[in-house]
DNA sequence: CGCAAGAATGATAGCGCTGTCATTTCGATT
DNA sequence: AATCGAAATGACAGCGCTATCATTCTTGCG
């Protein structure tokens, strides 16, 4: 038998099977369009190798059929899951979220997810969080401490994907950061009040992280150094930061040494409650007692009296940190693996 | 030749090559004690089927290699994925931080995955995101919102999936929702400003969302029913709420409208963006004007004057949202495709 | 002691995609 | 017209896991 008129090869190429979940394939566009599958995939991921033409009716076919690729067989056919595993404490904390948007400019862009994991604060999630992201097996994790535990830095390490610590330093070389010195945003702050001529300045700290503790440690170390250090000026609870926590630590302090004429507070949430309770007091903010905060909070700028604290680069750590985790996924070198993004102390009313 | 000694078959079952990204894998445990791999996956999946010895073996050679289920490979092969996709519109309101909260407490214990999208209150980056995240093949996906583009609508419709759509109701029964009548609890704080004996009662709103406007409905039908209704007493604006903004409205509103005596903000951080404003111009709050906000977000409580506002029960919106949505994807028949759960007026004073 | 029924374990075949290498096509060049 | 190289397309295998069905081993009971 002859055929006369002129035939595309019709034969299709795909396997013809129906998906099991009913959801398009590749190989669905793939024996619409009579060709193999695998030059549906290269339409996608390397546009340039494929005609013109062929891929102009690839991404047609795809349209009409709502194609959606399939992460996980990507990810499992490929070796790259393009998944990168944030873990912070909590979400409540303006500080984290401005952190996350930071990550998320950059790792967008180019691709990748971001598995967002919670802590609360809490080792033991943070553990459980960080066991339950290899299961994605990411590309790389980006952890906000350094402080974990022994059974979670096994498992970290002996799954060899690259990590990056956010908001603090280290001078490991091996351990790469993107931060500022805690320490010494809190000895910056504990000068300020100093230089203000402040003489009795008080401490009050919730949330006990490192973090914290580190600013803690600048303002202790300050005032021992300036002959001034007097330990009942220091309020120190582990409860979750609040604003009406704020007032509460504020109320508890003024009990236990009423004289003090200045408090740092270890963030702004805290200070701006403190500002509050001031307020409810009728205590005079600056003058019968000075407040400052950490952190600057955008409502910081906008309290009366505006509050004086210490401006950090969260965004800034943020795609910096991406920044530099693509950078040791795609084994380039890093210049620094610790980068100081410093702090900016913000004189307002409140001092 | 004769074996004399007991032999325990020590034929390698699994397939016996090395994983290609160096993690362990079912195979290499089962390997490792001469056993088929599926029985590996059956200890993890379906412990009770599985003898109690062989089951603690099984764990501990998966302890001493690191073992750590691949999700992607997992999700493949079972056709559930675990995944729950949940597009939110901004992190840095803590109303959507509530909810999130609350969605994490049902679908952790579960053994399902939260993966988050923020959409900046855009609709294009909404319909981006659930494009990426079907990608992700969720056994099911969350919304806040019933507005979003058509093609959004149609990639949803065609992936088949369950979605519920949160803080908003609907009469339609093919539209699963949990939330409450934002309308209504806009009628509310304007009937209780009425009721206090508020004559000239402004509304202030930014990030005009469909939430926002339904609450600025039940503000303008209340006031046209009690024939107070002016149209000048009106600001509203497209930009980010921000407690900055709430004061700069406030000065807008007081140059048009200088004899208001009552203000309902769209939200919290306004409405004390707005206090601090009186506070900067001594207007006495609530006897010169009063303010009012919506949300009770955590701050509200321990502002001065404190803040009378519309409690939102944002965290069961989450939980109840999650579990009917485990429902749906589950098969169980759901009892209501629309959850009301009302809200709270807060009572306090600066009405 | 034999047998049925259940419990425990195993073999097999993919899930949907992509890395690798093989093949075909086609224009440019001599 | 013959040859070559690059561009375009395809075949195949396998990522790590699990659904399904098959097999083997126990156990209780007539």
């Amino acid at each position: 038998m002859w055929i006369l008129n002129p035939v595309i090869d019709s034969k299709p190429k795909g396997r013809a099977r129906a998906s099991s979940t009913g959801r398009a394939t590749l190989d669905d566009i793939a024996v619409k369009l009579g060709i193999s599958s695998i030059t549906v995939s290269r339409a996608f991921r390397h546009p340039g190798k494929v005609a013109d033409e062929l891929r102009e009716r690839i991404v047609k076919v795809a349209d009409d059929l709502g194609y959606v690729r399939n992460r996980a067989a990507s990810a499992l056919a490929s070796a790259r899951s393009m998944n990168i595993a944030v873990i912070i404490p909590s979400l409540g904390n303006a500080v984290f979220v401005d952190i996350l948007n930071g990550i998320e400019k950059v790792l967008r862009p180019r691709g990748y997810q971001m598995l967002l994991g919670v802590s609360h604060y809490s080792s033991e999630e943070e553990a459980a969080l960080v066991r339950a992201y290899l299961a994605f097996d990411p590309d790389g994790i980006i952890l906000p401490s350094l402080n974990y535990r022994d059974s979670t830095r096994r498992l970290l390490e002996r799954a060899g994907k690259p990590v990056v610590h956010l908001m603090e330093l280290s001078d490991q070389p091996n351990i790469h950061c993107v931060g500022f010195s805690q320490e010494a945003a809190g000895k910056a702050m504990t000068e300020h009040l100093l230089a203000k001529g402040y003489k009795r300045i008080a401490f009050i700290a919730s949330q006990l992280d490192s973090r914290t503790l580190a600013r803690g440690r600048g303002y202790r170390d300050t005032l021992v150094e300036a002959g001034l250090y007097d330990p009942k000026r220091e309020v120190m609870v582990p409860d979750p930061s609040s604003i009406a926590l704020g007032g509460r630590l504020l109320e508890r302090l003024l009990q236990q040494a009423p004289d003090t004429d200045a408090v740092f507070f270890c963030n702004d949430d805290l200070a701006q409650g403190g500002l509050f309770e001031c307020a409810r007091r009728k205590i005079a903010v600056p003058s019968q007692l000075a407040v400052a905060g950490f952190n600057d909070l955008s409502a910081s700028a906008s309290t009366v009296p505006s509050l004086t604290t210490v401006a950090t680069p969260r965004f800034d750590i943020g795609t910096q940190g991406a920044n530099m985790l693509l950078a040791l996924i795609e084994h380039q070198k890093v210049s620094h693996s610790s980068i100081d993004l410093g702090f900016d102390l913000k004189r307002r009313e409140s001092t």
